[in-house]
DNA sequence: GCGACAG
DNA sequence: ATCTTGTCGC
């Protein structure tokens, strides 16, 4: 059985998708990337009916707009927690090769491995663009934590079942509820939260994530006319 | 069997 | 995600 096709995505069944984020776990290395993400890119998605709205939006480390694209296609794959990926990369995927900068590194909206079995959006988005990225989500969906402080900057470390971390509730807009920040991959947890800071201005929301979110709804209403 | 459950 | 307006609090 062919793994990671993208194209046979839509194909699958919920326990096929199960199978083979379970396989890919062996390519997952959260080694450091050891340098500071100069031009990074933020993804998010759009629905407009039976349509998935992709963008990828580039910025510099100053949240300049480096670079633009979208694509948009019908969504062949329901929306399951845990199997996000399934549903949403191949749209992404599409977008990418429209991209003509080459970001240090790539922002996802959703987890990284902070997923039943670590493979969330941007650990697996990570296997098809060989680029460190991170995964940005607005609530949970794995794993135990405590409430960090109220200050900005503020986090506490999430953990699976054994104990081990898998990424950190993270403060980024004082008083107001924390960011699930946790590694893709070719990243630790720590250089994760660290870059996700650099990267958040006035928002809750990191900016990468946060401009990516605001333009494809900007190109949905284009769209729909 | 009963909850939990990214977007 | 999407459907949708005003409103409470800093």
């Amino acid at each position: 059985m062919e793994i990671i096709n993208i194209h046979d995505f839509k194909n699958l069944n919920p326990k096929h998708c199960i199978e083979i984020q379970k396989n890919l776990i062996d390519k997952l290395e959260l080694k450091p990337f050891n340098k500071f993400p100069e031009i990074v890119a933020g993804v998010d998605l759009s629905f407009l009916n039976d349509l998935g709205i992709a963008i990828i939006v580039v910025i510099d480390e100053t949240f300049k707009l480096v670079d633009l694209v979208y694509h948009y296609q019908k969504i062949e794959f329901p929306y399951i927690p845990g199997l996000l990926a399934f549903r949403e990369l191949p749209v992404f995927l599409e977008a990418w090769k429209k991209l003509k900068t080459k970001p240090d590194l790539v922002f996802f909206d959703g987890q990284g491995i902070a997923h039943p079995r670590k493979m969330g959006i941007a650990t697996h988005g990570s296997f098809f663009i060989n680029l460190p990225t991170i995964g940005i989500a607005k609530s949970r969906l794995y794993g135990t934590y405590d409430e960090p402080c109220i200050q900005k900057g503020c986090f506490s470390y999430l953990y699976d079942k054994s104990k081990n971390k898998i990424g950190v509730v993270l403060r980024t807009r004082e008083k107001v509820k924390p960011v699930f920040v946790s590694p893709g991959n070719y990243i630790t947890i720590n250089e994760a939260k660290e870059i996700t800071l650099e990267y958040t201005s006035k928002y809750k929301i990191p900016e990468p994530t946060r401009l990516a979110h605001m333009y494809s709804q900007k190109i949905k209403k284009e769209i729909s006319g």
